[in-house]
DNA sequence: AAGTGGTCTAGACCACTGT
DNA sequence: CAGTGGTCTAGACCACTTA
């Protein structure tokens, strides 16, 4: 478990010394600081992978609430430190994966061991706000195609294409089957046509039950909502929203797409 | 206060009808149901820039713990629905801003009402993952410029420029002024350098104290990081750091960065 | 069945904002 | 000062995983 070279008073999690964990006084909030102590015990005596004592053991140790505890959690989750799974336990996470976004070709498979999964083809209205990017009455209905996207095996991103009748003109009519089949035929079709430029957005939001399904989260779970209008022979052919796991995603952009960033300083894998 | 038409079994939030507000029983959780019913109010029957009813009245009317209330309304805050600030109350907030990052020039005032404030320019080792991406010794020191982000007067990203002594050769020695002045003339020298391309990536991350109080949040707050390398003369002449509010922006990339999107179909002013 | 994290309660006090 | 959101407690029960 390495005990490493601890500076300070030495609150130590990793060791048996409970009870005398004491947090000194301070103007700020005791998670706060119980967050900064976590985080530098997770650099130091941790690995990648390792499972932590359980909160009501972390909460103890520390004498404070769960609840206390558990907001301090909660920030090392938001920030990719942590992962927490009900009924098996906390681990600590490795660093975020790199995500390629920016690249031109829209069903490119990125980086080695990456894939767009294709899930099925469906026909319905968007929400408004995405008819109002494709430039269509809202109400009218467009194919919509339901995309995973992998990376090294785990599912990374959820996608919802949407894509107007009149950017696939040589499709069959909606019904027909709407399974994965129509869904990779329409992506066919889609690639066909030349690009001419894409928009793109980036907002925090937080998943759907359906997306957080597919994403291996719990609903709500924090994501990055990657919004791209595709343009092309002078006017919007599909519009995609990508809900992307934020705990594990870092997006890039640009030329060169700069994987092999790692935050956290110490990797060490658990036994 | 506009009362709107509800569909369902009406659980007013504006009316004064209190106490006979029940969540019908669910398997999914309190909070959860709690959200939908308030993203729902939010969009019917209020206005933004109007304020809720506080916490312990909005908790009482729904009949939860207040503590359960407010997980409901951190989400809404998460996705920028809801505004909160302490000692005055939670007011409904305006759709998200989209901000300008993928424009080529990098001290570009982007859409009218953009600007960049010159914080002031210090001498520091950067971060082991900052000092990587830009090639130098970890221990190294680099001149770091910290900026400011204003959208419509309003602070949208707190930014640390961080610039190797070699990209920026033509100046003074790092001590001497470490003021808004310098960071100016540090910014002014970097422009001088033909950009050949850079590299961008976005995470999710929470705000240090020190950019949480320049964006007027509380620490811990969610903010997007935007991190930037800019590369000229073939190696990377400087690393930006950006901390972008994520409850109020909306961050767009691409050729004409698509702004007017407004993801709230309902959009009124408070009186 | 035992152990985990997730949800929920009913309080309390604190820090901050306005008047 | 009164009123707001922010923090914290000490419990309880639930949903899920694993053995």
């Amino acid at each position: 478990m390495n005990k490493g070279a601890k500076s300070r008073g030495d609150t130590a999690i990793a060791e048996d010394r409970v009870g005398t964990t004491q947090l000194e006084s301070a103007p700020e909030p005791k998670y706060w600081h119980l967050k900064t102590v976590l985080s530098e015990a997770l650099d130091s005596d941790f690995a990648v992978g390792e499972i932590l004592p359980n909160e009501r053991e972390l909460a103890a140790r520390f004498g404070v609430a769960r609840a206390t505890l558990r907001q301090a959690l909660d920030q090392l989750e938001l920030e990719g430190r942590l992962q927490r799974r009900r009924g098996v336990g906390t681990t600590v996470a490795p660093p975020r994966v790199g995500v390629a976004v920016g690249t031109s070709q829209h069903d490119w498979p990125g980086a080695p061991g990456d894939t767009w999964q294709a899930g099925g083809c469906t026909s319905a209205t968007p929400p408004a706000m995405v008819a109002r990017l494709l430039g269509i009455e809202p109400g009218e209905e467009v194919n919509v195609v339901r995309r995973l996207r992998l990376t090294h095996g785990q599912p990374v991103a959820a996608e919802l294409l949407y894509v107007p009748v009149g950017s696939v003109p040589d499709l069959p009519a909606i019904d027909s089957p709407s399974g994965p089949a129509r869904a990779r035929s329409v992506l066919r079709e889609l690639q066909r046509l030349e690009l001419d430029s894409q928009d793109r957005a980036v907002e925090l939001g937080s998943a759907r039950a359906d997306d957080a399904k597919e994403l291996d989260r719990l609903p709500g779970a924090p994501v990055l909502v990657v919004t791209t209008r595709y343009v092309a022979e002078g006017r919007t052919a599909a519009v995609s929203v990508a809900t992307y796991r934020a705990d594990t995603c870092r997006l890039t952009f640009g030329d060169s797409g700069n994987v092999e960033i790692s935050h956290h300083p110490h990797e060490r894998r658990a036994s």
